[in-house]
DNA sequence: CTGTTAGCGCGTTCAT
DNA sequence: ATGAACGCGCTAACAG
């Protein structure tokens, strides 16, 4: 069909691997048939075949990017940052969507080992260590991200979500917040866990008994910040202040709010982690731990392409990302509430490591 | 490295072939050597080459989605619907993304040709042909997706944006408005062509002179709408109402309008078109044109799988689905604004196959 | 039911 | 400076 290399030997009367060296320069051509060459070339059209490539070196310069949710402009940002440091070493990358769903998440696995990618960057659906070993055992290099694998030796790039949760928690105790409900993630991803685990170091850090905590947990999209949001609400006394474990949730919670005529910041204070879209900055501006997801693709693609590189095995490497704290109008301010303990002050932004909009 | 066909062959006693046959339940196979091969493949972990069976097959089961913002939940949701059907028929997609730019755009393009991709989704970076002649050249289907291409025999499927807008801003006629500007896209893009097409012909039908046409064009993201949104404000006397050719622009639009103060739709009404993601559908709720992004991705790959599947060219198709009219509270109502000429009468929303929610 | 042969398109090795 | 032969991993076509 297509016209393969011997068409063009063909065409312009030399041998094929003489087309071979003119398509990738190597070994010596002469001027005129490579003249000659490019001409056929571009007559027949020809596309060199990558398959054929690959099969030979087996090696297709092809990673591949393992992400829970597409839609959620998180991922995408991460995607971006993988995608542009790919690029800039010769390497394609394949984006695929698990839906945080691990039948999903196995078979692409499956095709993606058959397809024969040189690596993966995989955002495990669970926290769990199988898929792993699933790639490993193949000797396909593999650096996950964004959550912690118990029980696995892999390199992974994540974020502080412990040390943000904890902050930006100490930030609404320093507002005299002393109801604050968590919405979380499902138990089952480190990050839901750990931002829990901050939030709790917080209350206990503040001297707050343990019947002080509100922990919901559930799923990160934005069903699930509604729902929980509402369960939130209806515990008594109400919270003063409602922690979204991620940006999802957030609009969960917004949507739960406005259904139910509470205004941010004037009634409620809300606060989130990840990065929130550009799009939802508007109206309210939320007060957030922002994490550097551009950055986290990137360094998460630096380690694969090194274990790539050079194929002498090392140790593990785990890279834990700092995490913004950005103060907005979400949180509202001191005394904003009626509900919030008076006698409390302000502590200034900087105790925060935060910045302000 | 990997082990091979050949390794499992040898490990179970058997010829190669006879492992290809269980392994695509081709042929007949024994029972007994059956379970052999199988054993022989837990244990060495082979996993098939698609490499090696796509260079043998000259096909690869592989489909390229190309779009032209994957940040756009518009086109993620499209990207859905490609993925849910292809998978449904045993096709993988490679979804890759061009910022609207033409040299990523045919960079793309010819990597995805030389990995011999089964067939194109393409959204063209502007509506030019040749993009789809360099894929027709290779004898590789293509359909063409939300963008018209003059000059190319080639299947499509879009959205009907000249009628979307057309109702849409004849509802805002309805509601009195006679200063509307249009924050439209790249006058490169069919899509923007045909949606400040649609606002003219709504204008001249109501009796308009073209002297009270507003248009800007720009580009289809948060910084134009922005722009062009601060641009149309400042004329006098300032548009009553604003009409984003997308969603991002819809988006910058807000963010102006929240800038300089102006209430939507208390001061200023603001539709758009597009499907505005969910995240954003709180405050305000916003009147739009609203495409079926995830049919589009579907009928779409249905097109595209046909001309796989039946190999006799039949005449290129273009499908142009319908686009809903939603109306919310960004509209506002007639009289809400004082500019507004106070005689028109308010159209009931039948009239304009519009739907509320 | 199972095996042999041959070739998909390309590039390395070794000649010329 | 150019070419012939071989093999990457897999399977269709044809034996047996």
């Amino acid at each position: 069909m297509s016209p393969t290399i011997r068409d063009v030997a063909r065409q312009a009367g030399v041998a094929p691997i003489t087309v071979s060296r003119v398509i990738n320069n190597s070994g010596y051509v002469s001027q005129g048939t490579r003249a000659r060459v490019e001409a056929a070339i571009t007559d027949l059209r020809y596309v060199p075949n990558t398959l054929a490539r690959s099969l030979r070196f087996k090696k297709t310069r092809v990673l591949a990017l393992i992400v829970t949710d597409i839609t959620n402009p998180f991922w995408t940002t991460v995607a971006r940052g993988v995608e542009d440091l790919a690029n800039e070493h010769g390497f394609n990358v394949i984006l695929c969507n698990t839906d945080e769903d691990e039948a999903k998440q196995n078979a692409y696995l499956q095709v993606l080992l058959q397809k024969r990618v040189d690596g993966f960057l995989l955002v495990p659906a669970r926290s769990a260590a199988e898929p792993v070993l699933t790639i490993q055992a193949q000797n396909v290099p593999v650096v996950v991200l964004d959550r912690q694998i118990p029980g696995a030796a892999v390199d992974i790039v994540r974020s502080d979500s412990e040390g943000g949760a904890y902050r930006l928690i100490r930030y609404l105790l320093a507002l005299g917040h002393r109801r604050i409900a968590v919405l979380s993630g499902p138990q089952t991803i480190s990050t839901a866990v750990d931002r829990v685990a901050g939030y709790r170091r917080a209350l206990a850090n503040a001297g707050l008994p343990p019947s002080a905590e509100l922990v919901f947990y559930g799923a990160y999209n934005i069903e699930s910040g509604h729902q929980n949001a509402l369960r939130a609400l209806a515990s008594t006394p109400r919270p003063t202040a409602l922690f979204a474990a991620n940006n999802f949730i957030a609009i969960g919670a917004l949507r739960a709010l406005d259904e139910i005529g509470l205004r941010v910041p004037e009634d409620i204070a809300l606060v989130c982690f990840d990065d929130v879209p550009l799009w939802l900055q508007i109206n309210p501006f939320l007060t957030m731990a922002s994490q550097r997801a551009y950055l986290m693709g990137q360094r998460a693609t630096e380690l694969l392409l090194e274990r790539l590189a050079s194929h002498n095995p090392t140790d593990p490497r785990e890279i834990v990302l700092p995490v913004d704290i950005v103060i907005r109008k979400s949180s509202g301010s001191i005394r904003q509430q009626d509900t919030l303990a008076p006698d409390r002050e302000c502590l200034p932004v900087g105790e925060f490591g935060a910045r302000t909009e």
